[in-house]
RNA sequence: GCCGAGAUGGUGGAAUUGGCAGACACGUGAGACUCAAAAUCUCAAGUUGCUCAGGCGACGUGUGGGUUCAAGUCCCACUCUCGGCACCA
């Protein structure tokens, strides 16, 4: 028979599917839906191995479902705004938007080359104004809600290039343009109050039961929800109040310090009456430059106290110094707490370290304050009229003394902070909002947008935004006065593209809405949703967001946006993510071009399962080409005349195989997701077959099999699995045949083999007929000639039989 | 630092959720085919000690304890690796 020529068939079925429209998605209330969606590429201009294994994952779950008739949609786009374009464009001097559009045609054809079933008539690029003219509009709804709002914010500085800087741009505390010291400055941002869906959001985690429970766990955190107490602590001798929160109001007693942030408004207040102003402000100055993880993370935490300065304790009137100390965050409460050393391992080290007395408030049974913070449960000490109570108690009574006594109030916190959409950049969505000096800020008119990005601008390499200084783009009138005015120049989170692109695609080309409500309602919520655990706070919960503000305009029904998850784990190279910042990126093209779109395909999904990390290594890809080769000289095995006549028994075993194997491969796909393992039961089958032919060939039960080996494989390795199919005479595509059907009957063994132990370590096996019990097995056992021996001088304590699994027999 | 994962032969991984550890592959070795090689097909193999060569035994799932007739799986205490930490996407 010829070889397989491996290029030639790619390319043909890939025409073929083109042509045919075979994955083409339309609306068809008779059919049930599936909506399989995969995180969309950013162009960085080179697809990687984390791609191939995204996309792979999800054409199983997409070309599985179709095989199961139903009515699948399965769209690709491309997360076109963001940084990379912009640095491009001042190395290379290569304006953004040809830079990503020239990405985007190169990975399009990558792409095309794996042979994924898109429906390539919804592709999207979130960078042209078809797509980012909806984000303006989504922008303006939100105002008109009360959703959006400017606050001062901090950003990283680069004094020398007068720029700002994204986290990604600092290394080290320093430009990665010109290595000077950042900073951190305080501008005017554009906000999205997310905050008021925070309850929302964690309650929505119940309807997520399709999702991975550590995501759920880590989303949680995320948000941060924490019921506890808002209280004033008077400042000495003023007339100011300092408002912490705390989560621990049952140790007020405790207090012996409070720490503010080095950005908290009130240490300026107190400027004067600091004595070592000048130390406390060099501290302010030093950890401006640190990011919030070097703060958390340094081992040692550091402080100055404010000399001259010193709060009351109202619970039992003492006098407590109060510090600034960066482990304290300003995002977080209200940037300043109330330390109790004795039970607070942070404030515990901090007090070691700068002599603050450590006052025990709740004692528990092995509680030692001298050797570290006791955290846990216990009774009240120390504690006033509170003493002798249990420290749950005290949490259920203090904070109702708290508020009798006027000095806070019982309240409730979030982690989650509100959501930073704004960005002094070029290549994103410009902020639909124009200065007016009359009128204010107002929103440009619904029926002038898109606001489109000018093109004719210029990059310089002094990282500053060009739309700053584009005249055409900023001169323009005010919507409501109609007086001379400018626009706003900051431009959006790229989170926000991410946001909403699954909606966008049940009806990309929609000219007059982000979409028809009609179109998402039938193909929303998504069904499987495929992508890096990398995302399971940030984008995750930005687009959980963004469908309950569209459920709240109506233009959705649902609640959630994605049904299930599954998270890939990621593609490494020596141990580390491949990214395109560092660097280690292996091109799929090679192998591609190399072993066909079927082996790359079929190796990454064979080498880990979808959810853990895989390292990439080139070996093992050799392997999955010789399967390849295997399953297509089965043909060969077809032809076989043989001089035994097949038996009864081993057609009887082949069949039984087969049966086993489609159970196993539609549970792996369907329950467990572990492609790994449903490949691995195809190879098995395949081996049987190997062997059947030296048993005599019969030649309807080897196509029956061999149709059914070409069906388990069609979405691992569709391309062979097209040419096969066709081969054995079948007119239709194999990515529509039809998905097959185990039975039971034929899977089912009267007999079986188990292992028989003896004080926990294995002695033998017995056969035994499934039904068997204990009583019989324990006969069968005490029978056998080899194992009988093994207890005639030994006296049996307890005889163990798990029905159909296994004999253990304690003996002495 | 905080939050979330992970660790099983020379390698990637499997193990019906407490019941035969190492399926399926890679790599290795042997055999068949061949003038020969490649390819292909078949077989072997965790480590180790005895061995009459058929076997018999010990040790084995990151480390140290525990529960159980039985632990990779459950509990407690650690170590290391990876992901995220809000302007990379």
């Amino acid at each position: 028979m010829v070889d397989y020529n491996v290029n030639e068939v790619e390319k043909k079925w890939q025409q073929i599917w083109h042509d045919k429209k075979v994955f083409k998605a339309q609306e068809d209330t008779s059919k049930e839906k599936y909506y399989l969606l995969v995180m969309f590429p950013y162009p960085s201009g080179n697809l990687h191995m984390g791609h191939v294994r995204n996309y792979s994952i999800g054409d199983v779950f997409a070309r599985f479902n179709r095989m199961l008739g139903k009515n699948v949609i399965h769209p690709i786009g491309w997360d076109s705004f963001g940084l990379p374009a912009e640095n491009a464009a001042i190395k290379h001097n290569i304006h953004p938007k040809t830079w990503t559009k020239q990405n985007i045609a190169k990975m399009n054809e990558q792409l095309k080359m794996l042979g994924i079933s898109y429906d390539w008539d919804r592709e999207i690029a979130t960078c042209d104004p078809e797509y980012y003219k909806w984000n303006q509009w989504f922008f303006i709804k939100m105002w008109e809600k009360g959703l959006i709002f400017r606050k001062t914010a901090n950003v990283n500085w680069c004094p020398s290039c007068k720029t700002v800087l994204a986290n990604e741009q600092v290394n080290q505390g320093v430009c990665w343009r010109c290595d000077s010291q950042v900073e951190q400055k305080e501008l005017e941002q554009w906000f999205i109050k997310i905050t008021d869906y925070a309850d929302e959001l964690l309650e929505g985690h119940k309807e997520l039961t399709g999702w991975p429970e550590q995501v759920i766990a880590m989303q949680k955190n995320w948000i941060g929800k924490s019921h506890g107490a808002e209280m004033n602590f008077q400042i000495a001798d003023s007339d100011k109040k300092l408002k912490i929160f705390t989560t621990r109001p049952d140790t007020i007693f405790g207090v012996s310090f409070m720490v503010l942030s080095p950005e908290h408004s009130i240490i300026k207040e107190f400027k004067n009456k600091i004595a070592n102003w000048q130390e406390v402000e060099k501290y302010i100055i030093a950890s401006a430059s640190k990011s919030n993880i070097e703060r958390a993370s340094s081992k040692e935490k550091t402080g100055v106290k404010l000399e001259g300065v010193s709060a009351i304790n109202p619970a039992n009137g003492k006098n407590i110094p109060i510090f600034v100390a960066d482990y304290v965050l300003i995002g977080y409460g209200t940037g300043a707490i109330m330390a109790v050393p004795a039970h607070d391992q942070r404030d515990w080290d901090f007090a070691r370290k700068y002599n603050i007395e450590i006052t025990e408030v709740i004692k528990g049974n092995n509680s030692d304050i001298n050797k570290s913070a006791y955290e846990d449960e216990g009774f009240m000490v120390n504690s006033g009229k509170f003493d002798g109570i249990t420290s749950a108690e005290a949490r259920e009574q203090m904070p109702v003394w708290v508020e009798e006594n006027g000095w806070g109030k019982r309240t409730t916190n979030f982690k989650l902070r509100e959501w930073l959409i704004s960005r002094q950049r070029y290549w994103g969505t410009p902020i639909p909002m124009i200065h007016c000096e009359k009128c204010g800020t107002v929103p440009v008119n619904e029926h002038d947008l898109p606001v489109q990005l000018p093109e004719n601008i210029k990059f310089t390499d002094d990282g500053k935004s060009p739309l700053q200084g584009c005249e055409e783009f900023l001169n323009t009138t005010c919507p409501k006065c109609g007086a001379k005015a400018t626009r706003e120049t900051d431009t959006m989170d790229t989170f926000v593209d991410s946001s909403w692109y699954y909606a966008r695609y049940t009806d990309a080309r929609n000219n007059n809405k982000p979409f028809d409500s009609d179109k998402a309602n039938y193909w929303l919520p998504v069904d499987q949703y495929v992508g890096g655990i990398e995302h399971a706070c940030m984008h995750l919960i930005y687009s959980r967001f963004w469908h309950k503000i569209m459920r709240d305009l109506g233009l959705v029904k649902s609640n959630e946006p994605f049904k299930n998850l599954l998270t890939q784990g990621m593609v490494t190279l020596g141990g580390s993510a491949m990214s395109k910042s560092k660097g280690n990126i292996v091109s799929p093209d090679e192998i591609v071009s190399k072993y066909g779109a079927d082996t790359a395909r079929l190796f990454i999904l064979f080498a880990a399962p979808p959810e853990k990390q895989l390292d990439w290594s080139d070996d093992g890809v050799e392997g999955c080409w010789r399967f390849i080769n295997r399953v297509w000289r089965l043909q060969d095995v077809l032809n076989i005349k043989s001089d035994v006549a097949a038996t009864d028994k081993s057609k009887e075993e082949l069949l039984r195989s087969m049966h086993v194997c489609i159970k196993k491969v539609t549970e792996d796909i369907q329950k467990e997701h572990q492609f790994n393992t449903a490949i691995s039961s195809v190879m098995e089958l395949v081996n049987v077959m190997y062997v059947y032919k030296y048993h005599g060939n019969d030649g309807c039960l080897s196509k029956e099999v061999y149709e059914t080996i070409v069906l388990l494989l069609a979405p691992f390795t569709p391309h062979l699995c097209e040419e096969i199919w066709n081969l054995l005479g079948h007119k239709d595509c194999v990515s529509c045949a039809k998905w097959p059907k185990y039975n039971e009957q034929y899977i089912k063994q009267e007999v079986i083999e188990i292992p028989v132990q003896i004080n926990g370590k294995l002695k033998g096996k017995i056969a035994v007929n499934i039904s068997s019990q204990e009583q019989e097995v324990k006969d069968l056992v005490l029978k056998n000639d080899k194992l009988k021996n093994l207890f005639i001088d030994k006296m049996i304590v307890k005889f163990i039989y798990i029905q159909s699994k296994i004999v253990n027999i304690v003996v002495k």
